[in-house]
Parts: structure tokens; sequence; C-alpha cells
DNA sequence: GCCGAGGTTCAAAATTTATTGAAACTTCAA
DNA sequence: TTGAAGTTTCAATAAATTTTGAACCTCGGC
């Protein structure tokens, strides 16, 4: 289950004609890169996410590939995802059409919005299904400290379901 | 990385001669399988787990094994990582050498030492490189709003080193 | 409309992670 | 001690995830 800190990161070369990572920003990424795994965010978006955590100005596309040296594919899907959990914006400097992108101003926010969009749908889902294993262990006869412990994991999955919402409201609420 | 539920939930056969899992056992591994991928758990940690926390009994190595329908190996490891986690405990009966499973108490105590367990070694370990990566920042005369999300970023990893064992103290403080 | 810069998609390839099972180890009972 | 039940280890294999890159969109300007 990659065990804390085998030997993690290998890097990767820029692309020529692009400047290779810088000692400290290799070390930022490296320390995103083992956040990031704990919740199974691949590589190339943390390393995505901390080049423009650790830059003075937006970036753009190629500006991302080429220094990651990754391709385009893993750079357009990494900002997608940055996009989706909204912790990039992008900054569009008019007349031009290419997108800047810059981290969103609160990482704090940012990981609430992740852990939101990860754990919600999960435990929404799971809510018929939790009550409905609790109806078939009591319709057998189940032992009562099995109930006592599916009654609780009902009770939790449909607090969590109240307090999330609460604790940072969706984009438009 | 795993967008939320794809085609997850492939069953295995239970060796024979071992009960086959029942459907309501079916859905609590899937839903525990489930929780469990947010932070990279695999499922066969989270099928023993699901299994020990819906049976009426502590069971032992063999039934685990037998039921889920995994190998030795898996059986093994897993119930380490969950001991490890402090998520199982053992019930030896005495007069007997087989060791007996049974789910923690609390399983949101469980949760905190789970992820304290991931977390702080990591957050223990980014320490000095947190410092360095400001330190070489400044040095080189960066950004002032780059400054400040490092800086940030450094109190961060300090105040949740200090919150973390307070959260909940690690075993024998 | 047409073109091309700027991005996205997605199947195949590369990489990482999980699982298996046979051999090795431990420990208790006799 | 010895023997074998009970468990762990770990190299090999299987499975899952990530990355790549070439083909394919899409939109704004001309």
């Amino acid at each position: 289950m990659k065990l804390p800190f085998e030997k993690s990161a290998r890097r990767r070369p820029s692309r020529p004609s692009f400047s290779p990572l810088q000692p400290h920003e290799v070390e930022l990424a490296e320390f995103f890169v083992r956040m990031a795994a704990i919740l199974g965010v691949p590589r190339s978006v943390a390393e995505i996410y901390s080049l423009l955590y650790i830059s003075p100005a937006a970036l753009d596309f190629d500006l991302i590939q080429g220094r990651l040296g990754i391709s385009k594919g893993s750079v357009s899907q990494g900002l997608k995802f940055l996009r989706d959990h909204e912790m990039i914006l992008s900054v569009k400097a008019k007349g031009t059409r290419r997108e800047q992108w810059k981290p969103t101003p609160s990482l704090a926010a940012s990981l609430v919005t992740l852990l939101r969009n990860q754990v919600l749908p999960a435990l929404d889902q799971a809510k018929p299904s939790l009550q409905s294993v609790l109806d078939q262990a009591s319709s057998q006869g189940a032992n009562a400290e099995v109930i006592a412990r599916l009654t609780q994991l009902n009770r939790w999955n449909t607090r969590a379901l109240e307090l999330f919402p609460l604790l940072l409201p969706p984009p438009g609420a």
C-alpha cells in the first residue's frame, strides 16, 4: 500500500529550452507530491500545483509542460483536475487566447473542496446501502453489538452529509 | 487518479467450505472499500476490516482467508496494517494458540490513528525542507507573494505538528 | 467559411501498487 | 528437543493507475 516514503521522487528532465527546476522548486514539489499521494492524487498533478504555487506569475500551458518535462496530455488532465477542485484560477490576459494559471488564494479552502468532492459523493451513494445493510442484519436477527455498530455507522453517514456543506459551502451557495 | 466510482467492486469467490459472503456483507464491504480507497488503503485491507466489523464474534486467520477468498499473504499483511493502526484487537482465547480478531471499539478513534500515522511522518519529514525552500526563495529575492505563501505553508506545517498529538494522544502518552 | 493556435481525448505503453504462494520463521505442547 | 500449527516474508506475477502522444476538437480572427 505504498508504505511511508520508500524511494520516491524520481525526477524528470525539463524540456530543452525551458529552465530546469531549481533545487528549491524540486524540494517543494517533493513535499506536495508526498502530501498528494496520501489522497491518491498523482505526481504530475502535485507537480503542476507546486510549480504554480512557487511561481511569482501565472503560467501558461507550454511553460508548465516545458519546465516539468511532462506530456501535453498530463498537463491538460492535471489542469482539469485542479480546476475541477477549484485549486487554480485562470487569469486570461485580454487580447490573448492563452490561459494563464495560478493557485487559488487559499490552499486551505482548496483542500476542503478536494476532500468534499472525494468524500461527499461516496457518503451520499452509500446512504441507501448502509440502511439496507442494517435492515438485512436486523431481519436476520443479528447480534446486538453488530446492530449497534451498523446503526452508528448510519448515524455518522447522515451526520457527515449534513455537516459537510456547512464546513465550506459549495460554489454558488 | 481513480475518478469517483467507475466500475469498482469486482468480487472474489470464497474458498469452498467457507460460507460465501451474504449480500449485506458484500454491500458493507463495498462501502468500506470505497472509503478506504480515498486514503489509498487497498481493497483487501478494507474487506478484512469490513468482515470483522459485521461479524458477531471475533474471527481467526483461516476464517478470514476462507470467507474472503484471498491469499494467506494478503490476510497477514492486512491484519498487520490494521493492527499497526490500532483498528483491530486480538482476543486470544486461552488454551488455544490461534489469534482471534475483532474491530477496535471506536471506529472514529481508528480513523484518527490512521490519519495521524499517515500524515504526521510526512509533515515531520517535510519540516526542514520547507524551511530550506523558504530560505532559498528569500535569498534569491523572490516575489513577495511567493514568500508569503511559503511562510504560510511553514506555519501550517508547524501548527499541524503541534496540534495533531492533541487531537488524539499517541498510544502510551 | 477557413485556418491555425491552443487544448482535449483516449487507446496504448509505462509505471506503480497489490496479491499470491511457497519457503522460512516462531512458538507452544508434548 | 521436536513437530507441526500458525504466521510472516518476499520474489514473482497480476492488477490498477498514470503517462504519453497522435488524432481530434474548438474557437477567434481574417
